[in-house]
DNA sequence: TTGTAGACTGGAGTCGACC
DNA sequence: GGGTCGACTCCAGTCTACA
């Protein structure tokens, strides 16, 4: 499975388990949702600076955002 | 401290660990030396494509990758 | 609430060269 | 081996809007 993907999963488990929507998301990152959307579905290639102020607004740092099963080397989630 | 600079320095540890060059990460990881170079000086927003090109080339995931106090929400490293 | 689309700007990333 | 420059291309990221 891609990376973008991946983080897009990431980040959309994350949100959901914090009760956000993408607007509120959007609201505390201060990036655009329409963007945040695509990101979520796989479809851009986000960048470092980006990735952070998600991880912000999600409440995490960026070691626990890539804290997971799906950023090893061989994951078998997929 | 800034997330681009606690890139570079990351990306800068772990390859002298494998004891390679910029050059030879570069080959590895088919991304330009120049533009490594200025993202190990903290001057460029690494994308996440490329942040997991370069950690394939370092043979780590990218789990590992984020494993360290550099990316904890509290690092008193600086 | 989310997905997507079109039009737009700035910057990611490439390449060649020089120190 | 590594830093940096200039010129280039193309996509990251914004904004508005509609289903």
């Amino acid at each position: 499975m891609d990376i973008k993907s991946k983080i897009g999963i990431r980040i959309k488990e994350l949100r959901e388990q914090k009760d956000m929507s993408q607007k509120d998301l959007s609201f505390f990152s201060n990036i655009d949702r329409s963007y945040i959307a695509s990101v979520e579905n796989g479809q851009r290639n986000i960048s470092i600076v980006n990735i952070e102020k998600v991880s912000i607004a999600l409440g995490i740092s960026l070691k626990e955002f890539f804290n997971n099963d799906k950023f090893d080397n061989d994951s078998r989630s997929c």
